[in-house]
RNA sequence: GCCCAGAUAGCUCAGUCGGUAGAGCAGGGGACUGAAAAUCCCCGUGUCGCUGGUUCGAUUCCGGCUCUGGGCA
């Protein structure tokens, strides 16, 4: 082994805002380098839902294998803490093979739980989010916030009181671990990264991004989106589950309640994908040692991938004989 | 051709009893550690259609013009 080689075991990272086209450079890559991809999509898990989360099919995977997707039937809860235990395990069984792990996927939050190996306290799904819940519902936000403030002030100062989910988590927090949320964040906030890692995120101006999104919204229903929902609605999965919760889901259920016209339902689908869009930016932003990959700038996949094997070279995580 | 109603932020509109204007949406920025495609916070100057008149002062009142709806011929 050579002794100048990083320790750190290798990792890469493709990530960026939705439909600036991840998915194509990183089959791309992952042939080039000899790696196997881990979704970091929090609707790609579901099974079932295939036209609305923009899911890879199988013959663009090009024989390149995928963790993580299709692997929950939508009314099976996912999080954070599940998508860490299941990408470490899918990480240890690429390393087996002597191939590197690709990340890719949009979801930042569960991008950085698996980079920078956020510890999830042991917690009991319990009743006690039902219970917070229900209080929220009598008393009201002010009153759950002004709780939160006797057990742990420094969440309270940095939630907001009208962000119910998050007081309500800080609050669930203390009372299943006894310990404040503040500090275990501010904990895992100091760790560095485990691995040797290259996080890429591709972008590109901001007007092209949302004709783009436009145009996948357009295609998504001409392939069939009313469908594929009205299907899960008729199987019995509720509106309410978290999976329905996704772009496309919720939008098209509403439009099959007879809430909105489809027309209405496309133009929120669209608007609520560009917002969205938008915070996965704000998110990658403040995320450190990121590697911007400028679409106006590299504009072929070529030029992306040539790119990317230059950083990989240069930080170890590929050797040098290897190239286009 | 005549009558009526409009013309104000990218869009839909409110408003100023005359002292140069503000909402929603769009758009922009931010937060985020067990729902994250979720949840939440912050950001509003624009020849007030053009042009004369009245006035100390007009986007606001009056006249003319242009355009857009609707009606009558």
């Amino acid at each position: 082994m050579d002794k100048t080689m990083e320790k750190k075991p290798p990792i890469v990272v493709l990530t960026g805002p939705t439909a600036v086209g991840k998915t194509a450079l990183s089959i791309y890559l992952a042939k080039v380098i000899g790696g196997e991809i881990i979704s970091a999509d929090s609707m790609q898990v579901y099974q079932q839902m295939d036209i609305g989360t923009a899911k890879i099919k199988q013959s663009e995977m090009q024989g390149i294998k995928h963790y993580l997707v299709d692997i929950f039937p939508p009314d099976e809860e996912f999080n954070v803490v599940k998508f860490k235990q299941y990408a470490d395990q899918a990480i240890e069984e690429i390393y087996a093979k002597g191939k590197i792990p690709i990340l890719v996927g949009g979801t930042g939050f569960y991008i950085q739980a698996v980079l920078r190996d956020v510890s999830f306290e042991q917690e009991t799904v319990s009743a006690c989010r039902k219970k917070l819940e229900k209080l929220y519902e009598e008393k009201g936000a002010h009153f759950l916030h002004e709780k939160l403030k006797e057990v742990d002030r420094e969440s309270a100062e940095k939630i907001h009181e009208n962000n119910v989910r998050r007081v309500i988590r800080a609050l669930e927090f203390y009372q299943q671990t006894g310990k404040k949320i503040s500090q275990h964040n501010e904990q895992e906030r100091q760790k560095s990264s485990p691995y040797n890692f290259a996080y890429f995120v591709l972008n590109q101006d901001r007007a092209k991004l949302y004709e783009r999104i436009d145009k996948r919204v357009d295609l998504m229903i001409q392939e069939g989106l009313v469908d594929e929902v009205k299907h899960l609605l008729d199987s019995g999965y509720e509106r309410d589950l978290v999976s329905m919760q996704g772009l496309g889901y919720k939008e098209i259920c509403s439009y099959l309640c007879g809430e909105i016209s489809l027309e209405d339902a496309v133009y929120i689908l669209k608007r609520d994908t560009r917002h969205f869009a938008k915070r996965q930016l704000t998110w990658f932003k403040r995320e450190a040692d990121v590697l911007w990959i400028d679409k106006d700038y590299y504009k072929t996949e070529k030029e992306q991938l040539t790119y990317c094997l230059s950083v990989l070279k240069e930080r170890k995580i590929i050797t040098g004989t290897i190239g286009i």
